[in-house]
DNA sequence: TAAAAAGTAGACCGACTGGTCTCCTTTTAT
DNA sequence: ATAAAAGGAGACCAGTCGGTCTACTTTTTA
């Protein structure tokens, strides 16, 4: 793994855990074992790490949340599908994500404002719910795929938020039953 | 005002809007012309500060929720007025709550690990949760009281989540079709 | 009115932050 | 083989952090 990666991944690692203000760049110097000038030499600066996390995660993450549902079929299927793959996250049975912490993006986000950090997150969520868009266009429905495609965005966004802050680890398969009535 | 009051309101604003870290001591000291020496005398430490400013916004934020909710009415009533309160909150028609910038328990949460602050937002979530269903016990229906209060209050994440983090201001309103399905 | 409590201003402290720089070694590519 | 690039170890810097302390003033209370 080269230098850019194995920095990336150990910082992902920390500020997943620990937030991104309570992790200091020493500390991630300490965990790698990398020196502080191939750090610097990488990235201009500790913003840049951060920004670079956050692209690497949302690499990671809408790879497996695509492959997850594309897996499952197509249309609804592939939808509902999210919600079994939200419930095997919360329950650590997906190890590319490494163990739940709840959305890297919302706590990511809820640590700066006005700030590139909080682009990025939103990006994030908006290519989600594209992606869910996607897979709802064409199937017959009185309801617009972009409305509902936001509605199940509030679900897998409740069901991520109540397993994390109040420990409700089954809230995925809740988010799923809304989720089978919305699209019924 | 008493001093106290003074500085939890003051470090509440700043926290709430560029998170805990991010705001230094002396910055709420610089914005409310309080002493150092008066801060140190009324809070053992800056964590004893954030822990009352959470105390204080649970305090606010569950008063005006329920207030919001008895008076719309009781049962399915009560719980369907939380979605056109959030409603309020988001589009910044809510004074008290100052101007929507997500969950502060949320936030708070997402800087903090294996902390008495991550109890208090667990303990607030739960109230919520608490009063939700105890406007549903004794409401005709298959489901339990126990299990549809879990599930608004996903459908309550994940409308905060989506109107904060997406810029999706209307959350609450898909939220709100949703709730009223699951309880018809 | 006098004692006690609460407040102010700000110097000061050690610890730590992100970031720079020097000196030297290892790896890579031509 | 040789030059360039990448990396390591860590001293060092200015700035900021949370927190303490002194000296003095204001407010409250009995």
């Amino acid at each position: 793994m080269t230098k850019p990666d194995l920095l990336i991944h150990a910082a992902f690692k920390l500020f997943y855990q620990h937030g991104i203000h309570a992790v200091g760049i020493n500390t991630i110097l300490a965990e790698t074992g990398v020196a502080k000038k191939t750090l610097y030499h990488h990235f201009a600066s500790k913003e840049a790490l951060v920004e670079a996390v956050l692209i690497y995660r949302d690499q990671v993450f809408m790879d497996w949340l695509t492959s997850r549902m594309m897996a499952a079929g197509e249309g609804k299927m592939a939808v509902l599908a999210l919600f079994d793959a939200l419930d095997d996250w919360f329950h650590d049975r997906v190890e590319v994500l490494l163990p739940f912490k709840g959305c890297f993006f919302v706590k990511a986000n809820a640590e700066f404002s006005d700030h590139t950090v909080n682009d990025l997150c939103q990006r994030h969520k908006q290519n989600i719910t594209s992606f869910i868009q996607a897979n709802l266009v064409g199937d017959s429905s009185e309801l617009s795929a972009a409305y509902l495609a936001q509605s199940i965005s509030v679900l897998k966004e409740g069901a991520i938020a109540q397993a994390y802050v109040a420990g409700d680890l089954d809230a995925a398969k809740r988010a799923k039953a809304m989720a089978v009535a919305l699209l019924k």
